[in-house]
DNA sequence: GACTATAGATAGTTACAGTATCCGTTATGA
DNA sequence: TCATAACGGATACTGTAACTATCTATAGTC
């Protein structure tokens, strides 16, 4: 399979194809000629992972590299899960965090056991947002996000446990991870017009534009 | 209150909140000559909520502005919804999405009555993305998230409810939605941890560079 | 043997968010 | 009062990220 063939069986540009060798995304095709290679459907299903990554899971070509990288390597399941939550939650590190914000996560998080990572410092950080934004989240609110959270990490754990290889697990935890949230996001979008309509049903017919 | 201070207060530079200025996310001062102008404490506010909606929630700047145009617009608070969700879920709209991908989103809404829009259809976009990407979500694990979309649509949704008077709500429609997405992946990581910790104890001390 | 396609390099484009500079005017304080 | 600083407003610039276009020499194809 050429370049030309790639592109059109992946729907990427042939540019945008390049760009993703030149950086490392997509490993090359094997070599032919000085200036001749072709390509295989692993580039094919590749390339799908890259745009899925970038496009749905909304990362940057930098970050997905590094997730890409992480299913490659034999890392452990552990730090694959770690890169890719990093990846997938940018700008999270615990500086510019206060102890009370802190404090303030740690009592959301009651009940899990917590680490310093995308977890707890995200939590930290929203939860400080909000609070400067004026929303302040009362208790009932607050539970049905923690019980929400458990369920799904759970069963996100679940889910990985029952792939069979590394490969498998580490790609689960991967686009796991990334396209989850935008699955989760989605789906609380999908309760809330479901709820929404219930209680005031002309929403059902009163759309935004 | 003078641009310098109004920029001291909310930490935000002077040339961006010009820039804020000349998009129209912040209302003008009060002008006591041709070229001056004070700020009040609401300005201060809403720099604080713009700030929130970009760098917490990562709107651009043209959707915080229609958020906040719908804040203080008196257009129904359905709206507000609707457009609080568009701007929290770029590029989600119903083309590109085939009879099949919609009908395995309402499969997994199933229960939850639904509409068009980023609900249904982030949730088809996401499962056709995952079917794509090799990621077949078992029954388990689809009931899990739907529970807790469940769980967490009706808090929101009551969240609102308790609030008194138009502005309030929303307010917590705008925030509650874009902040949402965040604490929602922030603890949807925490439960991820605990949950990893407590079946590979290794984890808590094995962590990603 | 004319023509297209290729790998690889380099340069250009677009979009966005924020920054810097300039202008004439207004405020301030020694 | 008058020099200096700060102001509002306009314009231009910077940086970044993700593509996209063009170029070159070579290889495959009809």
């Amino acid at each position: 399979m050429k370049i030309s063939q790639l592109s059109a069986a992946s729907g990427v540009s042939q540019p945008t194809i390049k760009l993703y060798l030149r950086e490392g995304l997509l490993p090359p095709g094997a070599k032919t000629h000085a200036n001749q290679a072709t390509y295989s459907e692993a580039h094919v299903r590749r390339l799908g992972i890259i745009r899925t990554l970038t496009q749905v899971g909304g990362l940057s070509v930098a970050s997905a590299k590094t997730v890409l990288d992480a299913i490659d390597s034999d890392l452990p399941l552990n730090w694959t899960f770690g890169l890719a939550q990093r990846a997938a939650s940018p700008d999270v590190d615990g500086t510019d965090l206060s102890d009370a914000d802190l404090a303030r996560a740690d009592d959301f998080l009651a009940g899990l056991t917590y680490h310093d990572g995308p977890g707890r410092f995200g939590v930290a950080k929203t939860l400080r947002a909000m609070a400067e934004a004026g929303l302040e989240a009362d208790g009932a609110w607050r539970d049905s996000y923690r019980k929400a959270a458990e369920i799904i990490g759970e069963a996100d754990i679940d889910l990985i446990d029952r792939r069979e290889g590394r490969l498998a697990k580490a790609e689960t935890v991967v686009i796991g991870t990334v396209l989850g949230d935008a699955l989760l996001a989605a789906l609380r979008r999908a309760a809330q017009e479901h709820f929404s309509s219930q209680r005031y049903p002309s929403r059902s017919t009163e759309t935004a534009p």
